[in-house]
DNA sequence: CAAGTGATTAAGATTGTTTTAAGAAGATTG
DNA sequence: CAATCTTCTTAAAACAATCTTAATCACTTG
């Protein structure tokens, strides 16, 4: 089903989550220090990434800037109570969420379930076949095939990358999704480059189908969560 | 399943308080002193402390305030009769419930539990997997996924605190949460800031979702309890 | 009334977003 | 083949929202 891999060199816990995580299905590979992880990062197709941030040889956080690098796959961070201070860091470093010692092996389950979750929903390459091939939001209307989308009934004419963005937000119409899960889709998985690369194409998107860009109708931002595509709410 | 750590200077409450709690398949650690209760709190992870006020070399007070500094694990303390003064002291201090001396084991494991059960519906951040994302208390309704929240219908645009309190509150409908509940599940359990913090927050909640914030209707507060959110009910 | 607790306010630090501009990469055209 | 155009990315700055804190006031309770 999907392959996860821990990376915590306490063998308690691995063996712990292994036994949690393999009773609901998901494969699983561990590993001791961060070089490990690396390196069985890069040799295998993993899905999900728990990563503990103290470990010998190479730290969480060194570990995780370095898959960074390279590739997009969500990771969970554990952490101990008393490295707050590294929590929101990993967080800007690029981790998805994060879980502080001592856990409910249950709540991990969640927090994996639910990256997952969206990940599948978010990041699959793999199209479902029954993906339909017109969306409608509200005025806007995208016709993927065709590759056009109309707003009020009127052409309008976007980038490649703008017209990702906007199908994605038209796909989950009035749900927010973080900079990083339109990445993931849009970008296929690509390490995450600049923070304000999205923000342009928001922009440039706001420039075409809103009224006026700097009072966003359609697009809007959700403080510190991401964008989403609002229907016929009223403001 | 769970670890609770038990601090007294006398070994025969210790070892009673130990088979019972091992009884009921909890772990249990002990120590005889506050210095080595902060010490073994921060080398372990430890869900729940029963902790002594009278100890030799550091007092169980001394021991709750350190531990406050760097974690926010729920502590039951442990007091003689004589002592009443120092209860409410020790829960101003940061403890979460008190049990005099002479107890009745019995009693003690009772409120490990409670103490254990509110950790764990309302400890964990975001809750469990299949956590719904809409909620609807009286005339608010909450969507989590699209972070929105409508108040008789017209959207209230709420802070990313915020949005988290009213969700919490929402989630518990009519049930008191104490500032410390709050902050154990909003802040992920991080130490407890200034006492203000969450007023002025509450003070911003009511500002936008009750009709005359002076005067909730909806956001209630219970004296020396905590906040609740009252539904349809008419004052 | 005194102690404890909640409410209010405002300021500063922090963090996140928008905007602008410039350059690189690639496609298109004369 | 060079010139031009479009698109994408990046960085920097200006801008904006949010969070925390501290100080002060007001209310509740015994």
């Amino acid at each position: 089903m999907h392959n996860i891999l821990i990376c915590d060199d306490e063998p308690d816990i691995v063996s712990a989550l292994k036994i949690y995580l393999q009773a609901e299905g998901y494969a699983t590979l561990s590993a001791r220090t961060g070089r490990e992880a690396l390196r069985l990062a890069a040799e295998n197709d993993i899905h999900l990434i728990l990563l503990d941030i103290m470990m010998p040889e190479m730290d969480g956080i060194t570990a995780l800037a370095r898959l960074r690098e390279t590739c997009n796959v969500p990771v969970i961070l554990l952490t101990a109570k008393s490295e707050d201070t590294d929590k929101v860091l990993g967080l800007n470093i690029g981790a998805d969420d994060y879980v502080t010692k001592p856990f409910n092996p249950v709540e991990v389950l969640a927090r994996v379930k639910s990256q997952l979750r969206r990940y599948l929903t978010l990041g699959s390459r793999t199209a479902r076949d029954d993906a339909p091939a017109r969306y409608t939001v509200g005025s806007l209307e995208l016709d993927d095939r065709g590759k056009q989308v109309l707003l009020d009934g009127e052409p309008v004419s976007l980038t490649p990358t703008e017209f990702e963005i906007l199908k994605l937000l038209m796909q989950h119409p009035g749900e927010v999704l973080s900079p990083r899960d339109i990445y993931r889709k849009v970008w296929n998985g690509e390490p995450y480059g600049a923070e304000s690369t999205i923000a342009v194409h928001i922009r440039h998107l706001r420039e075409k189908i809103e009224i006026n860009p700097a009072e966003p109708r359609l697009l809007k931002v959700v403080w510190a969560q991401g964008y989403k595509l609002d229907g016929g709410t009223r403001p």
